[in-house]
DNA sequence: AATATATTTAACTAATTAGTTAAATATATT
DNA sequence: AATATATTTAACTAATTAGTTAAATATATT
């Protein structure tokens, strides 16, 4: 649970997570959504990939990333479940 | 946005926050429940009021803090708007 | 086989975090 | 007024984070 909200806890991050709710992309055409390095939005990537909330599969050349909704909808549920009908 | 998922990325602060949401409670009362330095505690809570997770009021010698809910529940659903019905 | 493209890893830096103990501040009690 | 209690602030340390550029790796194309 800690992982899940500390990856949530950034911008950058959170926008990966929006651009993979619309589709899913590979490294290069998320690095293009921002004004970073590649390495850094690598980085983030992996932040995320640690917290499960996104997966990596390689084809071919690339590496094509999706979002794991399942794993942020128990964790906001296990977090919530902790405060009355909160 | 940030700093409140930033505040939730901690397990100790979790549960101070568990705390709160039973009921009010002054700094030493906090404290009771870990096994941590007062000042680190201090800390933690001034991460959550910076967050404007938890509030505080003076009364006499003690601190009394409590849970913002409104504050917790709003940002979960901005966030969760992003993301389809999810 | 050589080269180009996509991506990650390595090495580094500056800033932030999570804890510690000791000192300071504010109120309450004697 | 002196002392005790509650709490925070200060100064410090070790670990982590968020970024950089340069190098390495893997696949595709010529």
């Amino acid at each position: 649970m800690s992982r899940v909200f500390r990856a949530l806890s950034d911008p950058t991050r959170r926008q990966i997570l929006k651009l993979l709710n619309e589709k899913d992309m590979n490294a290069g055409e998320i690095a293009a959504h921002f004004n970073m390095s590649r390495p850094a939005i690598t980085k983030h990537r992996d932040i995320l990939r640690n917290a499960e909330l996104v997966s990596s599969e390689k084809k071919g050349q690339y590496v094509i990333y999706s979002i794991n909704l399942t794993v942020l909808q128990e964790t906001l549920n296990n977090f919530i479940s902790f405060f009355g009908k909160e």
